[in-house]
DNA sequence: CTGTTAGCGCGTTCAG
DNA sequence: CTGAACGCGCTAACAG
């Protein structure tokens, strides 16, 4: 059954050695233009798959590739997938999915086993302690290219969101339609992006002469529930703010939910600012306004930074390790407005 | 720099051979303890890891699998990704994400590329074009697992949705609600999911003593515009539906927002009805109501059911490709009610 | 331009 | 229980 036809089949059906056929099919012009088409042809007929496996042990090169993020649910890491894989096949690379739940055992175990099966390259949101793990890799030869958060403890290319541009950002934008009091839902402080997207909040604010109040920020878990209960929280004060700025993905479900649940009008009552943008919320009744942190450019970039050190006398790490921010964008939909008379 | 430490290495290191080293490492205590426990050691300290790609050469099994999808933006599709990739890494493998946007044309590509990467098995959803080349790669030996669509063209296992059943029970629970009149949006009868979603509804109808009224009826391309214009269309009748179930999971929002901006309340005015659950549905408000296809179960089979033909000795094709019917669910949150006077 | 030879790193016979 | 030899399928030296 199994008729797995080798290149010594190719060879032996058209009378030449093994190395010519090797020489014609990868049609570097390195045979005679007729043995070449005619040594295509008889290996079409045979039906001959050149054997990866053993392609790679001889050229030390698997043309895989680790892709490496926390889930697929969050917009970004989905769109990262997307993207890298379709930019990866068209070079000729295919891609390993792995995903580690932001959990630092599973992507230690995933970088052993990436190591075990030879992958070119790797492009991975670290969870940010196995840095030194990552860092011999890349120096082990093995590009590895950070997104969206930085591993601290590694010195690794790396492409991040401009989050604290992003933040502040919206920030600017909810001041300038009006708002005083505004409600921040931001991911956790141990992460990159949730400390530099306070940070944004917090500089937009004091450059706007007004006073920073902690109690106005609710940092949490990257989950729904995280923005219900900071909705709440916000919503139960005797001062309520006017706007809400959900600066943590995952949460923006929850504090959709909580405004709904009170019947708060949007933007009417409340306005409404949400952080990466995914399909659903152009859709949304009013449309939510977002600033859009560029997962698919970050994407692109993290693909074309590694097919370029992949390429035959690609950079190394050591001489041109660096960062690279993809720029945020306000994209305003119906969620915004300037605060009601009672609130200003 | 490139310190890739071979077996060879090892074992040298040790003062054995290259195969005493290989089966101390196997650990199938075909060594004597003293040796196996020191080689591990000394593996160990060495940073040995061991060559996938040699290895694979020799065993014929690239610990691979592929993991064809038509996108990630689907939440079956995403479910089945997380799911199947966690599934396989606890048995050794590792899933290979290939993502074809459901054109025979990258499905092919997709197929002869693992195949030339001697994946030890393939979980696909596929597009129907191509069922020769599926068929072919299963009966060489490679186990193919269908998803959620059949090839008709190929005689595979196969794990699918229980469509009819649950277009039927969904459809059922609008009849009970006392509904007579409801629309349905669903997906393109090119495909099996399609009619079969059709089919059920159908079906609901009939026996309950109602005529089939295929103007209530709009199927068109997996997209939310599908949900927004067949909403609209439904909309515009003299006599619109008192309920809507939209069967064709990418056109929910497209509905949501064509009953959004014609403030049309829901369940009071019109019930609502979705297909294929995902965490944002439970976070509407109202929240809404699904038929629940199952895919994380459906994922898991069609894992168990891969790894079990993959096992030494596991089941040949021929003599056991099977259908799989995961069955589907009712979830009742609020988006369902009974019709209003107005409309019975 | 083509054939011959030699491994890539590992698992697995076959002797000892 | 261990070592020596062979080959998986392919590419890359080196000759001719």
């Amino acid at each position: 059954m199994q008729t797995t036809v080798t290149l010594r089949d190719v060879a032996q059906a058209a009378r030449v050695s093994v190395s010519t056929a090797s020489r014609a099919l990868a049609g570097g012009g390195l045979t005679s233009r007729g043995t070449e088409i005619r040594l295509q042809r008889i290996a079409a007929e045979l039906g001959y798959r050149p054997n990866t496996l053993a392609r790679g042990l001889k050229t030390r090169s698997s043309r895989l590739i680790g892709l490496v993020v926390h889930n697929l649910a969050n917009a970004s890491f989905r769109v990262l997938a997307e993207v890298v894989q379709s930019r990866l096949r068209a070079e000729g690379y295919r891609a390993i999915l792995c995903i580690t739940a932001d959990d630092p055992e599973q992507e230690a175990e995933t970088i052993a086993t990436l190591q075990e099966q030879r992958a070119d390259g790797v492009i991975i949101c670290p969870t940010g302690r196995n840095g030194t793990l990552l860092a011999a890799l890349d120096r082990g030869g093995t590009p590895v290219i950070g997104v969206i958060r930085r591993d601290e403890a590694a010195e690794l290319d790396c492409i991040l969101a401009a989050d604290p541009e992003g933040a502040y950002a919206g920030t600017n934008h909810l001041l300038e339609l009006g708002h005083r009091r505004i409600g921040l839902i931001v991911g956790r402080q141990e992460t990159t992006s949730g400390r530099e997207r306070l940070s944004g909040y917090r500089r937009a604010l004091e450059e706007a002469g007004l006073r920073f109040d902690p109690t106005l920020v609710h940092a949490g878990r990257y989950e729904p529930e995280t923005g219900l209960a900071g909705c709440r929280q916000l919503l139960d004060r005797p001062d309520p703010p006017s706007a809400i700025f959900v600066a943590n993905h995952e949460s923006s479900f929850g504090v959709l939910r909580g405004l709904a649940e009170r019947d708060i009008a949007v933007p009417d009552r409340i306005s409404l600012l949400c952080y990466e943008d995914m399909p659903g919320f152009a859709w949304q009744r009013p449309a939510i306004s977002v600033v859009d942190s560029g997962a698919g450019a970050l994407a692109e970039l993290a693909a074309e930074r590694l097919l370029q050190r992949l390429r035959p006398g690609g950079a190394t790490p050591s001489t041109t390790a660096r960062e690279f921010r993809i720029g945020a964008r306000l994209i305003q939909r119906q969620s915004c407005a300037a605060p009601s008379f009672q609130e200003a």
